[in-house]
DNA sequence: CGCCAGTTTGACCAAGATCAACGCAAGTGG
DNA sequence: CCACTTGCGTTGATCTTGGTCAAACTGGCG
């Protein structure tokens, strides 16, 4: 499954013929929100901070200007899962009006626009282009997490990390290398797998070629179309 | 024949209210949608007929009026994977705008309300309300598949077969007894386990007498804490 | 009555989790 | 500058959950 990515140049190294499921969503559109600027107000974080909490109020939604953000709730037990990663110019915070059923957490440096949502109604109701705008980027959200669903529910285990690889070349807009910010834990609770897991099907993946690892955050594709063969299922 | 046939529309008798995660986004502010009353044609479907198909063009929305609609995805090695079920009431097939990412099914005798988008546009352009009661059901659609992606990545087999039941006594308005329209196979497909550990979990919760299984497609509740226990993880 | 589709149960197997070391680089304090 | 710690990442050895394969059961219907 691959993402398409509306939001910049590199349009087609990659065939993104219509049968490519998984846009992500939060990408894209961004052009739309510039009438938001007026509202919003810049805020950055420290690696680990919490941006907002579960349980507190949906008062506001942001969007992120610099460094990566994980969307996570942790359950009683320990477990923790991750709904999504937030790069630059992706949107979070929306999903939920009363109150957050997750976390928003800075995964390094951050540095988010935050726009209250009171001000931002009001935008809508008076801009019907810009109320298109947020919903069809809601909308492609939601396809995503269809996706997503999909996958944690029916992919084995390389092919996640084929699947999560490609699409974080993909949204990070790489073309050879990439540089993962976030930790291996992280990826595993993307993921729903274990930590162990992922390093292992990432030392399978180095070990066939497949892709390179020069150091843990950062990999090198080596054979697209193979990683791609895993990842379709 | 046979098939079960949800009847009338039971609508939102429901107290949901947004702390608990299993209320289903879906549902709900039926009464916004009133708006689109004069839009929309009534259609109905076999069981197992297809509604709308993956790939297809989309260009419409539905409301279901009565029985249960599936919304789904084949992988080429025959894994399949059902995404969300949708009962009286629910809206569904707004979620992806140039073309499906899954296709959409009877599960038995269907009526819907069909809705095309274009006309749909036309009114939400002019109708700032009826705009916004559309954009926060996709936003609770949005949380509830936030939701289930936590379940279908972190929790274990008994977990999500517990939540299933509970989410469908919600949905559903029943308090002891309980008819699931859609077969073991939906289930499983559903839950990303195979029917056989649906039947043999749902097995050990009747022997342990927290559920009664009166027939296959007939749940009693007989402890809902100890279901409770076991689903909220 | 016997077939058929769906369900249930059992025996076995394998993917991935768990448990346990070990590696390694970046601090930190003597 | 060098022990020592600390936080990740990697690898290996087992164990468990849930998947696979197979067979029996059920109710509806020709």
């Amino acid at each position: 499954m691959f993402v398409q990515f509306t939001g910049s140049a590199y349009s087609d190294t990659l065939d993104r013929s219509g049968s490519s499921p998984g846009a992500i969503a939060q990408s894209g559109l961004i052009e739309t929100l510039v009438g938001f600027e007026a509202i919003g107000s810049r805020r950055s974080f420290a690696r680990n901070e919490e941006i907002f909490a579960e349980g507190g109020p949906g008062d506001c939604w942001y969007k992120v200007i610099a460094g990566t953000v994980r969307l996570c709730k942790l359950l009683a037990d320990g477990r923790r899962h991750i709904a999504e990663f937030y790069f630059g110019g992706d949107c979070f915070g929306l999903e939920n009006m009363p109150e957050r059923l997750f976390s928003a957490e800075a995964v390094g440096e951050v540095i988010v626009m935050r726009y209250p949502r009171r001000a931002t109604e009001r935008l809508l109701d008076v801009n019907p282009s810009l109320a298109r705008g947020l919903r069809d980027m809601t909308l492609r959200d939601l396809a995503n997490a269809q996706i997503r669903m999909l996958m944690l529910g029916r992919m084995s285990a390389p092919e996640r990390v084929a699947t999560f690889l490609l699409d974080m070349f993909e949204r990070r807009d790489a073309e050879r290398a990439l540089d993962l910010p976030m930790s291996r834990n992280d990826i595993a609770d993307y993921l729903g797998l274990t930590i162990e897991t992922v390093c292992r099907v990432m030392s399978a993946f180095k070990r066939s070629g497949t892709i390179g690892i020069p150091s843990p955050h950062r990999v090198e594709l080596r054979d697209r179309a193979a990683l791609a063969a895993i990842g379709e299922a």
